[in-house]
DNA sequence: ACATTAAAGTACCGATTGGTATTTTAATGT
DNA sequence: ACATTAAAATACCAATCGGTACTTTAATGT
């Protein structure tokens, strides 16, 4: 253990509560008194332990890409189920984080895109930068999907992937809006209807 | 006429800057100060005519639904051109709204249902009331369709109304993160896929 | 001319904002 | 026991926040 007065909160645990008041508030809705509130850290720990406000929101989205976003990108990425499987199971995965009481409502990098702070153009570039890494994967999955014949050559698999990547904007908005279980399931019904049949 | 001092600015004019003041950078994050500049309104000009910021902040997403959503609407529900033209057209107006350059990007009901202020329950509640009423006539829409014959009776007439309408949600974060027109139209393409024959 | 009306403009209010300097507290190494 | 380390806690900063009281200006009605 180290030298000085032990810590009374984990940094972790800190920043794990952060990321959900951010997700949940916004940058601009959000402010340091919410932060000391919500976190149990005091003001002077906070920006020891994480920088200024943009820092912190910084490391808050990109906890909240890594641990809720990866994951899905990387089954995506490499199950080798068959796309159907793996595009509905991606669009499942997100519904139901829509729906987990645990967490604010709707997607936290839909929700920072659409805030898009203009005073602060750099949470803009981060956001927009993981809603390219989920598009370049689908895109990926689909242009895979046509090489191994699981969907065929005439269609535009590049737009596909992008249509499919895009659903999942929609689906975090829905989120935002309290959509229940059977909407953001009848939702990804339909939306499955686009895959043509190989 | 009337009697006092001329204004310098139209109040109409005046609403429609702060509309695209509250539209581009949210209501947390618009100033009162920022509203003054871009105005040209002094500060009690803006409180003597539109009351406090949450009462401001409404008028200019009311004028944004009834400008620049309302006649969509009024389209979709009352022409009779077939499904997939209503349809189309209704999703590529968006994307042009999008596209405007002269307009904020995305769109300003989308944004205010993400920020969805915790602080100000009643804004949540306006913008979703804009969301439902967007929501209702796309599924009046695909009901009618239905009983004429423009698609098949086995399909769930309520989920692909709110599937096309949702698909508005996705355009309007997708224009809020710089997407082209090429874009836009390709994914829209893909959309309009779903309609099945009838 | 002059009172009346209404908007513009200035100056100000307490509260809160993001951010920090300083002190106090609690652990460790010697 | 005591210096050292590091975090907690308090107190504070200038700037800005939403909102308003007050004065000034420019028009109209008589």
């Amino acid at each position: 253990m180290g030298r000085g007065r032990p810590r009374k909160t984990d940094p972790e645990e800190v920043l794990d509560t952060a990321m959900k008041v951010f997700w949940n508030k916004g940058f601009e809705g959000t402010s340091m008194s919410d932060l000391v509130c919500a976190t149990g850290m005091a003001k002077p720990g906070l920006y020891a332990c994480f920088g200024d406000k943009e820092s912190l929101y910084k490391k808050s989205l990109t906890r909240y890409f890594n641990n809720l976003g990866t994951p899905l990108l990387d089954d995506l990425k490499n199950s080798t189920d068959a796309l159907p499987v793996v595009v509905r199971r991606f669009l499942e995965s997100v519904a139901y984080s829509m729906l987990d009481k645990n967490c604010p409502s709707g997607c936290f990098v839909v929700n920072s895109l659409v805030e898009g702070s203009s005073t602060h153009p750099e949470l803009e570039t981060i956001s927009k930068e993981y809603d390219q890494k989920r598009r370049d994967i689908f895109i990926e999955r689909f242009e895979k999907a046509q090489k191994n014949g699981e969907i065929p050559l005439n269609i535009d698999a590049k737009a596909y992937g992008e249509f499919f990547s895009a659903q999942s904007l929609a689906l975090g908005v829905l989120g935002r809006a309290d959509a229940c279980k059977n909407k953001l399931f009848s939702f990804i019904d339909v939306a499955m209807t686009v895959l043509p049949k190989p």
